[in-house]
DNA sequence: ATAAATCTGTTGTTTTTACAACAAAAATAT
DNA sequence: ATATTTTTGTTGTAAAAACAACAGATTTAT
């Protein structure tokens, strides 16, 4: 459970403020559907406690994972922020989660300093889908498993680190079928540009691409 | 040329607030780079006139073709708004374009308009990475090109429409390689799925998927 | 600590894609 | 209007990916 301060969001905004902009407080179970695709929201969320996935799911109920939202960190606010825009994702809780809810518009027209904290975090949450579409872009599933890790190991600043994914949610990640995706993973192992144990991961060659 | 009255960026933004806020205006000629891979920036750009290219390029040289910037668009925002973070992008001009150049910063603090324009252009900015991510995390090339076409047909409300990629740039919107994605639509028109000429395209069977 | 559930790595088979090369069509320049 | 350049569609072949199925490892629940 993370506390209103520690929110990025809430950075400057005063607690009066708050008070005006939080709509609600409201608890889901693990599993539960917190946003349903095909919906509107003119609300968008802050995950307060647990974790949660955006989630794209297909006619036959296939899962595209999309991403992962950790605590104090925002979701649904490019749908809240769109006028009438259907919903083409899902949000799902991962764990039990308590999420806040916050009035898209009341909050641009109440608070300042909020409108600029939701600036950055737009910013910031292009720029992960912009690298994540890049790693989709390349040819093949060695190639973007490489282009995710030296990604990941350059915005660590190590070359020997633990990523966030297990191995499906990686697969999804990248937009790849898991298994071809694990013997791609040893293949890359035995041809000595990686080694790795569960979600260790290490770079033998940080300068070939 | 578009006139300043018909940017959406700038809808509400009083006259003294533009001339205080608009940094240069410059000219650039096809095909030279306006920004670069690997360069920081704290300004972002407005599309006068002309056409413009979001690409990222691989160490060989191959452009992965990200998206179009049609006059009265903005482009860079993201990394204008984000603290020194490196461009993972490059844009190229299409055309002799001509653009508008505004410090991010000094936008924010000068115009709560235009800090709201920015809020709706970013959020329908996101939108469109989106849709874009949904299309190439299908699995296939024809499921990718069909997701592509649905959703293009939706938003334009008719079953029969003109797109606005040539068949190289839609190849590369989607991640996959020209002459198979060519093949891929034959197959889907043969299937009966669609049928096209050019850019000209009819979905056949609407409901289906 | 043990059982149950989930995740990971591997393999063989089928399907799909990339690649290369080229002719036909279309767009652009002169 | 004609020539030149670019784009598109096609095909065959080699490479890569998806899929299915399963054993072993790991994690989670009790």
């Amino acid at each position: 459970m993370i506390e209103y301060e520690k929110i990025p969001l809430f950075k400057g905004v005063s607690e009066n403020e708050l008070k005006e902009i939080v709509q609600s407080k409201k608890k889901y179970s693990k599993g539960s559907y917190i946003l349903r695709e095909g919906e509107t929201t003119d609300k968008f969320g802050i995950l307060i406690s647990g974790e949660l996935s955006v989630i794209n799911e297909d006619y036959f109920g296939n899962r595209n994972y999309i991403n992962k939202i950790s605590e104090g960190s925002v979701f649904a606010e490019s749908f809240a922020f769109s006028e009438n825009s259907i919903m083409t994702i899902s949000a799902v809780a991962e764990t039990d989660v308590e999420i806040l809810w916050i009035s898209a518009q009341k909050a641009l027209r109440l608070s300042a300093a909020l409108a600029q904290n939701i600036i950055t975090d737009f910013a910031e949450k292009n720029l992960t889908m912009n690298r994540k579409i890049l790693h989709m872009s390349r040819r093949t599933t060695a190639q973007k498993l490489m282009s995710y890790l030296y990604s990941y190991s350059k915005s660590c600043g190590k070359t020997e680190f633990d990523i966030p994914l297990r191995r499906s949610r990686l697969a999804d990640y990248l937009g790849v079928e898991r298994s071809a995706m694990c013997s791609e993973l040893s293949k890359l192992q035995k041809a000595g540009f990686i080694s790795y144990k569960g979600s260790h991961f290490k770079i033998e060659k940080p300068d070939a691409e």
